[in-house]
DNA sequence: TGTGTATATACGTGTCAACGAATATATTGG
DNA sequence: CCAATATATTCGTTGACACGTATATACACA
């Protein structure tokens, strides 16, 4: 989960989830796309693979990424958690605490 | 979003978050809690107020921080735009561009 | 097999952020 | 105002990581 969260949060890793969002692609697409060289984009790619958000499939030269959906799902599923935040009456809950621990500010 | 993505990741904010979901907390009840020093509890709370992700309300000497709800939403609906990749059939998907590009490994 | 294309890795450098320790600021009650 | 409690900030150090350049590996086709 929170290595999700840590990979995800690099700009560049970033944008190229946003771009594999539309279907997968070639590492040479993704430099074309990206305004980053080409080690970088290969850097990225692993440390997205490492971290099972991608997958890799051998096309003659090329390798051909694309999402992988399980930590998208996890992601999901641990917001559900914080459903209560706002699909709930949250203000009421901060008032029955404001009582309990004196005035308010 | 990245901000809120690299804000959560770090290990002990995450855990501070996982905390505060089940209600506000004070800093040293948080720091009770949690097995970091009293200024490094503050010192992350401060970022997450200034990722908009808590927010404060004093009570005497006590500063009690509970969750902001919004990041957590647009987290949400950012994964939202994922959905295809679980919900519709991704397998056609992927043959498709198999063909687009050739045969396959 | 050798050459070109596509991708991956190695290396050195610089930056950023987390940490612990020490200290500063606020707030309350006496 | 003073002392005590609660929280915040500063400082110096350190480790992790992203970058660019250079180089290595994989694969296809002539």
């Amino acid at each position: 989960m929170q290595l999700t969260l840590s990979t995800i949060s690099e700009p560049n890793r970033f944008n190229i989830i946003e771009l594999l969002k539309q279907g997968p692609r070639s590492v040479s697409d993704l430099v074309e796309l990206l305004n980053i060289g080409q080690p970088q984009v290969s850097r990225h790619l692993r440390i997205l693979n490492e971290a099972g958000l991608v997958k890799v499939r051998k096309n003659a030269q090329q390798r051909i990424y694309s999402l992988e959906a399980r930590p998208f799902q996890e992601l999901d599923e641990w917001l559900d958690s914080f459903s209560r935040l706002w699909e709930e009456r949250l203000d009421n809950f901060e008032d029955y605490m404001s009582d309990l621990n004196g005035k308010e500010s």
